[in-house]
DNA sequence: ATATAAATGTAGCAATGGCTACTGATGATG
DNA sequence: CATCATCAGTAGCCATTGCTACATTTATAT
């Protein structure tokens, strides 16, 4: 008796294009944060944030450039494009839900800022409005 | 005026680790799963299930392999150590404990199922409690 | 102005997870 | 038992994200 396998519904064959848009999130998360905290983002900022060596970010931000997502001229500081900074407003708005959404569930705050950075990249848009929901 | 740089959390460094790790819970879990529906768990049943080649599946169970957490022939069915077992029971536990998380806050199956299977990863044991008091 | 420190860039390697194309094993069926 | 379909392994390619070591640019301080 064979059974038909049923598929993930979130295929996996997308797990590395997946990964990809993550790091995107999180770097246009971070570059916002760190020209709000210094006023400019340079690359060794992201390096310390992310805790990478600056060889990984700047590879990174050659990447994001070409999908439009950040500008940067050589040693210069790192900058969000138009559609990068509309990307990064929609991550940090989603992931203070998030972080919201686990204090008021009672996580004390260290974890619930860890765990809000992992879980933010897969919250749709269906459980975004159930947190909204919970939150009020 | 300059600013250290607050490193993450959970630092970044260890990016490709972790998404190693999410894989072998991934593999485990399905291994289980796939040994209950079926009576044994090959390749390309798993294959089918991650909607990946069959190629990324066997270099995939020889690592896991190496960890100790698969055991496989040639040939033959993939099976779960002893060590891969208590994972997967701690994953599978932790998985559906999220998915009727979700539920419970009124997100429909469709999307619970979606997004349970990314969050899960990401929940640690702090807001793992909170989930199951919230479910009592 | 020059030396030095700090910031970036480049070269080149490894691990992980995708793939196609091809090869080899296993098991059913006539 | 021979054939054929299915299943699994191998070779070899690419992308992403890590790294160290070294080169180059920029900023600072004497």
């Amino acid at each position: 008796m064979k059974k038909k396998i049923k598929a993930r519904s979130v295929p996996f064959s997308q797990t590395r294009s997946r990964h990809a848009s993550e790091t995107a999130e999180d770097y246009v998360e971070a570059v916002m944060d760190l020209v709000e905290e210094k006023g400019e983002c340079r690359v060794l900022d992201l390096a310390r944030y992310f805790n990478v060596s600056h060889v990984t970010v700047s590879r990174i931000v050659k990447r994001l450039q070409e999908e439009d997502l950040l500008n940067s001229k050589p040693y210069k500081p790192v900058e969000l494009t138009a559609k990068g900074s509309k990307l990064a407003k929609r991550v940090k708005e989603r992931h203070l839900i998030v972080l919201a959404f686990l204090i008021k569930l009672g996580v004390d705050k260290v974890n619930a800022d860890i765990d809000s950075e992992g879980i933010e990249h897969h919250v749709g848009s269906k459980t975004l409005a159930a947190m909204k929901k919970f939150l009020k």
